[in-house]
DNA sequence: CCTACTTCTATTTTT
DNA sequence: TAGAAGTAGG
């Protein structure tokens, strides 16, 4: 291959330093992405065999991006990428014993992990009303991300005894930790802590592992939390030959268990490490990238770094000053439509954050009554969807009989008259004499507990259960859709007219189409086992859509990693950003990182960068007036005062002051002609086109069905991806409501 | 078992 | 204000 001639002189030292300790210091725009990928590639060709490469990120999409672009440029080697987690999960598979757990356990989600601890709070008889299980796991998962195992936790706090939360903690870590190991599951932070322990505790299986990955990369290291970082570690003690990127400027899950010290500590930890620093920016104007420099600047608790770019001086950043969070709405759709007609930005060149979600809805509002197309990053996630779990609860029994979590869940779901009493009975009998839930259902009649009715009832339930396999099924779809005859899980919901049932089954319907999906991937080697796993591990935000062709709603934390022509940060105020939260806690760290947070937004952009503020905000239903953000006066920026602009309005929507119910669907039916949306299934095969939805559908609009014919729109409801219609058709005065998304409605004409 | 009412709380969320 | 989560009552 001819020499890296296209790359600056520090990337070629990053890409070419191969053996040995090195740390990439990266700032934004810095062509980080493209330096790993051909480090990758370099690493293969001087001959460096692949499957002692270990790459390692923390989003899906991140891992997904790079293996397709080292792919592009050394095709078919298998170079191990992956996420903290997917890797982990793979390595606690082969060895799950030596952590006492099986291999065919199963991961809790967020939802899961309440659920056991909720459980467990109720068995220890203590207060869930008062202690929400929800704060517990939050601590639990804090002491996990710092390494500070259930006993230890104990000793920690064996004083405060009473009714302190951590007191009541403590005393439910080890229980969880116990419940867990019991239902043969791991939760997110046990997928890292388990490998820790495996590796420190098991020299020889560290050895294996240091000897297996040679050459070991991290991205994103400043985000690393301290299980993260004794992983990584323990990874290189032979072989050093550890390579991480990262920005100490962009290191803002602090408040996740992140450790930015060990970037910052990484030169002392591996004393013979190269540092190579990349410095030049690729993305900015000079004007955007000087103004960031400025603000980070403010930080004692950085790295030093000098940003240069030879790009364009470009315009100002702008401040823009808006009376209140209408206005300041209808002045960014107006900002966006002039740059769009008079300087031919696309809708995609848009992006518009925030530092918390609840500021989106003023914004969407805009976006729609101006009929510009919007995506937005917000929602339950796919997997969390009632239905969804159900489905995948089924098959989690299946795959890990133990499982009690989607035992219970599916055990009278949909309902077969097995109440929560029979349920706790059923169990306790199991677990005096130490059987599987399902197990001891077949032998429900031996249960002197319960009542005749119960006992037939768990039998059949049981016996059912036995009826479903993979290896009878063939694949995980025709596994899903024999569930659901079966158990006949959607005939309440099939002919139904509600809204909510529409959309509940359009949720099945997604999940056997990422079914499917994954049976096609999989070809031949088709595991419950893979399916559940990347169910469980995929994540909302690898659906951000670049090719969508919308203008992009997002937090300021979720912004990270992406850049927009056109950018907009919302709310830059005293209280938001700094968020109050910070400001309460009057450690000068928790600041640093809301800057740190405010100085990711605004190197997102290439060419113009607003901030906007207002003289009063609503704020939990109360106007309240604003604090000029301290940040402000750190940086050189255009003020332009727009209080007394008159945004117009392109149509009069809410002229009668809505208070019912007719006049908040008029307001959502000013959508985007077009809106697309990314599905579960695209979520899980990480594909990135996605469906294109009709949803230009209002009341009085003529519409034809394939199976139904013509018909009048009637009604319209929700909006986004839960948009739905309502039609009265010609024939046989017949009405349905549909999901706009999913239906085959055309519309015709005008009534 | 479902619903309607009350009460409480309120960032960010790579996995 | 709005959403969740818990409680009472049918």
């Amino acid at each position: 291959m001819s020499a890296n001639s296209d790359l600056t002189v520090p990337q070629r030292e990053a890409i070419e330093l191969i053996d040995g300790p090195l740390l990439v210091i990266a700032g934004p725009g810095s062509g980080k992405t493209r330096v790993i990928t051909r480090r990758i590639a370099h690493m293969i060709e001087s001959g460096i065999p692949a499957r002692e490469i270990l790459a390692i990120t923390f989003t899906n999409k991140a891992a997904k991006e790079m293996a397709t672009r080292v792919n592009d440029l050394v095709p078919n080697r298998f170079v191990w990428i992956s996420t903290f987690h997917s890797f982990c999960a793979r390595i606690l598979r082969d060895r799950a014993e030596v952590v006492g757990l099986q291999s065919n356990y199963t991961i809790f989600d967020t939802t899961d992990q309440k659920q056991v601890i909720r459980t467990v709070m109720s068995e220890m008889d203590l207060d869930t009303v008062h202690f929400p299980p929800g704060k517990i796991s939050a601590r639990i998962s804090q002491a996990k991300n710092d390494l500070i195992s259930a006993e230890r936790f104990q000793e920690m706090h064996n004083e405060s005894v009473g009714h302190h939360l951590q007191a009541i903690v403590a005393r439910v870590y080890p229980a969880y930790q116990k419940a867990l190991l019991n239902a043969n599951a791991v939760d997110f932070d046990d997928l890292l802590l388990h490998v820790v322990n495996l590796l420190t505790e098991n020299p020889e299986i560290r050895e294996q592992l240091d000897y297996r990955f040679r050459y070991v990369l991290v991205d994103e290291y400043q985000d690393t939390n301290s299980a993260q970082y004794k992983i990584v570690s323990a990874l290189s003690q032979m072989n050093r030959n550890l390579c991480v990127t990262g920005d100490p400027d962009q290191s803002i899950y602090g408040w996740r268990g992140a450790r930015i010290e060990n970037i910052m500590r990484f030169e002392q930890e591996f004393p013979e490490t190269s540092v190579v620093r990349l410095e030049q920016n690729f993305r900015s104007t000079k004007r955007i990238l000087q103004a960031s420099d400025e603000l980070i600047s403010n930080n004692i608790q950085r790295k030093h770094k000098k940003l240069f770019t030879e790009n364009p001086e470009g315009d100002h950043v702008q401040l823009l000053h808006f009376f209140d969070e209408k206005q300041e709405a209808d002045g960014i759709a107006e900002k966006i439509l002039k740059i769009k007609s008079e300087e031919g930005y696309k809708w995609s060149d848009f992006a518009i954050t925030y530092r918390v979600n609840a500021l989106s809805r003023p914004l969407e509002f805009a976006l729609m009554r101006n009929k510009i197309p919007y995506q937005v990053t917000a929602g339950v996630a796919f997997y969390d969807r009632a239905e969804v779990k159900d489905m995948l609860a089924y098959l989690r029994v299946i795959y890990n009989p133990k499982d009690i979590v989607a035992f219970h869940r599916i055990v009278n779901t949909p309902k077969r008259g097995i109440g929560k009493v029979s349920a706790r009975k059923l169990i306790a009998w199991a677990n005096r004499y130490n059987l599987d839930p399902l197990d001891a259902a077949l032998r429900a009649d031996e249960i002197t507990t319960l009542s005749k009715r119960p006992k037939i009832l768990l039998q059949s339930f049981a016996r059912m259960m036995q009826e479903f396999s993979l290896t009878d099924a063939g694949s995980i779809e025709s596994l899903l859709r024999m569930i659901i005859h079966r158990t006949g899980y959607t005939l309440g919901m099939n002919h139904s007219q509600s809204e909510q049932d529409i959309q509940r089954l359009a949720n099945v319907e997604e999940l056997l189409t990422a079914a499917k999906q994954f049976d096609r991937a999989s070809e031949d080697d088709i595991t419950l086992e893979g399916f559940l796993e990347t169910t469980a591990l995929a994540s909302e935000t690898d659906k951000i859509d670049d090719s969508a062709g919308t203008v992009t709603l997002l937090t300021l934390h979720a912004s990270k990693g992406l850049e927009f022509p056109a950018f907009f940060i919302v709310g830059v105020e005293q209280n938001l950003l700094p968020h109050e939260r910070s400001l309460a806690e009057r450690d000068p760290k928790e600041l640093e990182e809301e800057r740190r947070l405010l100085f990711v937004g605004m190197t997102r952009a290439k060419e113009k960068l607003f901030l906007t503020e207002t003289v009063q905000r609503e704020f939990r239903g109360r106007p309240l007036h604003t604090i000029t953000s301290t940040f402000l006066s750190e940086i050189e920026i255009e003020f332009k005062d727009l209080t007394q602009e008159e945004f117009h309005l392109p149509e009069p929507i809410l002229k009668k002051k809505s208070k019912n119910k007719d006049a908040q669907k008029e307001k959502l039916s000013f959508l985007p002609d077009t809106h697309r949306l990314t599905t579960g299934a695209d979520l899980l095969s990480g594909r990135k086109t996605s469906v294109d939805i009709p949803m230009g559908f209002q009341r009085g609009m003529l519409v034809r069905h394939p199976k139904y014919g013509r018909g009048t729109v009637v009604d319209v409801g929700g909006y986004s991806k839960h948009r739905t219609v309502t039609v009265d058709f010609e024939v046989n005065d017949r009405s349905e409501t549909f999901i706009a998304s999913k239906s085959h409605l055309q519309p015709i004409g005008r009534g």
